[in-house]
DNA sequence: TAATTATGTGTGACAAAGTCACAGACGGCG
DNA sequence: CGCCGTCTGTGACTTTGTCACACATAATTA
């Protein structure tokens, strides 16, 4: 990636939990995370939250996208999940590279349109989606290797913009009915096919 | 603008209704509004529909962008609101005018930014706002000069992402409360500024 | 170890929103 | 006028969200 050269000085550092940039704030320059994660959410007055995306190693984070080109604002916030170690790309920079390297601006683009159809899911997820599906839909999402779920109902709920308690009680259909192993701060997911087959319905 | 210049052949004028798109098709070219309107939208299985955006004159469909990029396919539908003229511009067009033309640039990146805010505005909306606060915001957005909204239930509830029903008694308590007065395809707003101020409640 | 505290989970009761079924009401139009 | 398609209203019920609080588990401290 031509974006990041090794005598680049715009690494900075930052600690898990760190706020990033939160709504009403300006932004400086693009930011391009190297390592660690960063979720970006909204809050609402009453406390609910929602994740809209999260930005990994090697991704780019379009909030600051809509900042830098349409002199926004931040509309939601960022916070660092672990450490985190990200590049800002300062404003001219960023012009520079979009024009002369290929690989930069295809990352870009790329970006740009993962998001867009990952925004366009969240939509149809929340909108149109019960929560059966959804909590199905996220847990597949969240899983690791060996089908367990490091979450704890609370993550789970702001994960698909519901309740704790909406979640608690989903969870504990899906395990009356076997699908799932309901532990502290841990789901293991137990009957796979089913929950998928759930989660493939649109309703 | 440079992108359209008067000799091009890619352009095509469509009907009121016709649909441009639909999920899983895919695209040819990146789509330029020059008149008309087409709205973009998801259905469920239940048929219950939720609006992602409009398309107006002299703005781009990002919906085109993210098949073009990515090679996905369309995951929305797109149906014109009146009678349309689109621009096609093909991929290798595309590629050209992003790096040649700046204000062909500048108003792509301002489109995706602005995008990219709505939506975001559009799940705070849907995921953590109530049916009153969301109508409220509606009927602003669509209220004409003479305060009046032209749109049946049925389309306000689509716009908001729920139920005919649930807009139906949503409005008849603006309508006690004084705040509107319902009529056959048409909601006339009385008091704006109470309306206003429902709008701006976060739930 | 036992007591204390923080965090995570479960649940009853109620409110808000979505679904289903159906009844009217209104506006063309033959 | 009467017919028909579309739009709107409403009761009954389900699902989801909210509030209050009880209880369980893990971490911390005495």
């Amino acid at each position: 990636m031509g974006a990041a050269n090794s005598e680049n000085p715009h690494i900075i550092r930052v600690k898990a939990g760190t706020v990033l940039f939160s709504p009403g704030q300006e932004c400086q320059g693009f930011v391009k995370v190297h390592s660690g994660r960063i979720k970006v959410f909204l809050t609402a007055e009453n406390g609910r939250e929602i994740i809209l995306y999260r930005v990994e190693r090697g991704d780019i984070c379009l909030q600051t996208f809509g900042c830098l080109v349409n002199q926004q604002l931040y509309s939601a916030e960022g916070r660092a999940e672990n450490d985190v170690e990200i590049e800002i790309i300062p404003r001219p920079e960023f012009n520079r590279l979009i024009v002369s390297d290929t690989a930069f601006r295809d990352q870009v683009f790329s970006a740009v349109a993962a998001r867009f159809k990952y925004f366009e899911f969240l939509i149809e997820t929340v909108a149109l989606s019960s929560v059966e599906v959804r909590l199905a839909r996220i847990l597949l999402r969240l899983m690791d290797d060996n089908k367990n779920v490091h979450a704890t109902q609370e993550m789970l709920a702001s994960e698909i913009g519901s309740a704790r308690e909406v979640v608690s009680r989903q969870l504990n259909v899906f395990a009356a009915k076997g699908l799932v192993k309901i532990m502290r701060g841990k789901i293991l997911l137990i009957a796979l096919e089913k929950i998928e087959k759930i989660a493939k319905q649109s309703v």
